[in-house]
DNA sequence: ATCTATTAATAATG
DNA sequence: TCATTATTAATAGAT
């Protein structure tokens, strides 16, 4: 009889080396780029700390999560703190401010989702306003290059909104739907990398100063862990 | 009498909001900024993934862990694959494509809303007595090209759920507290004295001449996370 | 994508 | 900052 199986095994230790299984690589990816970023969210709020991740899958997708936009550039101009007289003409403020409004929308959602949860298991035991609260979570893929396309997907999008926002909660029909996808070609190439030539008008500094400082064992290359120490315990 | 009472209060749930007791923020700073790294650590090594993270610590320390040195290259110059052949007009591209990817993003969190919200269903239902959610099918591919249209888009998507969150929010006051405004300066300055890893030999810059102190002076908001893809569900 | 059983991270303390 | 410990949070494995 035995039916006292476990459901699961639960989570194993594992071994802090190249997953091999592509699948397995695959999806450890995906949850950990997610519990990393939302690491990072967390140390922002929590901290007012400025942040900027940066991640390339071992396809060479690139995920990133960055702060405020500028850690980059002052990092790269060695400006850890202001001197914004170079804020980024690295594109237009324009798109900066829409990234902007997009950031917090998508936090707003998230916002949502958190506080949601949360009545759902408050609401248990009594109905109780909650708080704010950020979280993420992930989410990946997406093609990149029906451009054209984009555009009509966009007013779909737009138009399933405000179609169910109005409905609220009526039928809940999720059909998903699928693009002939055919990306692949990015056409993204580009540059040597030896210079952070940027097309832009910012001043491009040749940073990313080296010393290499092996900690560890990698395969391939080594990572590095940078500190400034200015003061002793004083600024942090 | 004998008091046997615990040690340790153990790990309690924190709120994740901005950590005001200065003492207490730096050393969450300092330990989740290494959990962070640490992170980062094994999500290169179990797949092969390449990332940068630069830390500013609201003082303007700077932190990084970068594996290749060349990830923050490639992310700049748009290059997320490899080689180097183009000159590089691709910043701007690369731009857009992440405002592409903030909007996947977006849909995919309220999908996360969504299926949460069926999961309360049932309490809801019972309780039934106030707010409604909305939420939408999902929505495969987005992407853009016209900003312009999809910033009206996102306009609209914005009200839709800004007014909701309005509705579900009024109750929940989030006071945005500045920090007690003195921190200054410290001049403590000095070096700054960081190590990059760098796989390649590249051409080291002093770097980062931090001086300063003065720490944060206003609180920033506004997150941006974003993926990138190339394929759909293909590569990761 | 979900669900658990476990491991890992960490808030509170000393 | 380092060490300890009770808890919470992240997540490996399996569905």
């Amino acid at each position: 009889m035995a039916v006292t199986r476990k459901p699961s095994l639960g989570r194993q230790k594992i071994e802090i080396k190249r997953i091999e299984k592509e699948d397995a690589r695959q999806v450890t990816f995906s949850k950990r780029r997610g519990g990393l970023i939302k690491k990072a969210h967390e140390l922002c709020t929590l901290c007012s700390a400025e942040i900027a991740i940066i991640v390339f899958s071992p396809a060479g997708k690139p995920f990133s999560f960055i702060h405020p936009e500028t850690v980059i550039d002052r990092y790269l101009s060695g400006n850890s703190l202001q001197d914004n007289m170079t804020p980024t003409p690295l594109i237009s403020a324009h798109r900066e401010a829409k990234i902007r409004e997009l950031n917090k929308e998508y936090t707003e959602a998230l916002n949502r989702l958190e506080a949601e949860k949360k009545r759902g298991a408050v609401l248990k035991k009594m109905q109780k306003a909650n708080k704010k609260q950020f979280w993420w979570d992930p989410i990946d893929d997406l093609g990149v290059h029906e451009l054209e396309q984009l555009s009509g997907a966009i007013d779909e999008l737009k138009s399933q909104v405000a179609e169910r926002a109005d409905e609220l909660f009526l039928s809940s029909s999720s059909s998903v739907s699928f693009l002939p996808g055919n990306n692949s070609s990015t056409g993204i190439s580009s540059t040597s990398h030896s210079e952070y030539s940027s097309t832009t008008t910012f001043e491009t500094k040749p940073a990313i100063p080296n010393h290499q400082t092996q900690t560890s064992s990698l395969p391939h290359h080594g990572y590095g862990v940078s500190f400034g120490s200015y003061g002793r315990n004083a600024i942090y």
